[in-house]
DNA sequence: GGGTACATGTAATCAGTTACATGATTTA
DNA sequence: TAAATCATGTAACTGATTACATGTACCC
């Protein structure tokens, strides 16, 4: 039982654990790349890993099949379920950074040739558009289902957030900087 | 001269060595603090790491002075020209995604206590109104300044991005999700 | 001339990614 | 029953962060 600080990940994976109930890696997976995985995505690997760091931290409880696959099934333990409360009862203070590449790239526009940046606008806006119809025929699926209003709601925020982005992109396309 | 892949903070400093002619790990930290910072953060230490990995692919030269501090100081290459000119050439066709601590505890929301989901919404408003008054500052310091109509435009992105979170979670505040 | 802030770097650690590898189940 | 794919993990690597450590210049 280590007090290593917990990092996103563990949050994140302590989180589906206590949705979820009693779950394994894989079942996990499946959930995330149709929820979370929107907005933060990782490699599997992480669900394989990081559950056994939580247990050996306490947080979880861990229960292996006898039998066939020897799925470990994770549980959450009461001091798992109050680092949880713990942390969603902290308010975040700091933004997040955009941190893309794309805009690292429109950083150093001035070494580009101005083809270069066009391409890149015009790249980024379908891909926003792109992201934006995802977004959307996710929420449709979604509907007003019972139980799914945050997870609904981080996905407003996707969408809000992207179309601002289509519209800087499709501006940059209009009016290139330094012209 | 490794055949290593090179990361976007690679390109980072890359693009700084170009820009900014032959510079310091120092220099090169003052001007991040008051321009790319704002988007892509990261400690001083990648700055003393980051150019001597360039400088073993080749990318970038270094010159270190005789006497002193002794300082090492770096100029781009003509393959670290190239290399620049073939990242910037190609434009990025993913969208990055939010990732953020704050969206993260907005969909365990349901785990949460209703004061501490209203907490969040608040206290991330506020973090975005501040902000967005950073940006504003910075923007109308820069004004028009020839030179850098491209870092500007990034910072126009900023602006509109922080603008929509800002309403997204002062309509969190307002109607709170599964109410 | 001593303290303090600025400037410059190194070392150790570690989370997250990549790549690999194998077992179980389904389907044709 | 062969092959494909689904499911489940492990091992190694490494970029990024954290923490430490020291040197230099300035100011009172």
């Amino acid at each position: 039982m280590s007090t290593a600080a917990l990092t996103p990940t563990s949050y994140l994976v302590l989180g589906l654990v206590a949705g979820m109930g009693p779950v394994t890696p894989y079942e996990m997976k499946q959930f995330v790349s149709t929820s979370i995985g929107c907005f933060w995505s990782f490699p599997h690997s992480q669900l394989y890993a990081e559950p056994d760091r939580l247990a050996a931290a306490g947080y979880v409880e861990v229960e292996q099949e006898e039998a066939g696959r020897r799925r470990k099934r994770y549980s959450i333990t009461d001091p798992g379920r109050e680092a949880l409360r713990g942390w969603l009862a902290d308010p975040v203070s700091q933004v997040e950074e955009i941190r893309s590449m794309a805009t690292l790239k429109l950083f150093f526009g001035a070494l580009a040739r101005a083809e270069d940046i066009a391409a890149l606008a015009k790249t980024q806006a379908e891909a926003c558009r792109e992201q934006l119809d995802a977004f959307r025929t996710i929420d449709e699926t979604i509907g007003g289902q019972p139980g799914f209003e945050f997870p609904r709601a981080t996905l407003q925020l996707g969408m809000k957030v992207e179309q601002a982005e289509l519209e800087f992109w499709e501006g940059i396309v209009a009016h290139p900087p330094g012209s």
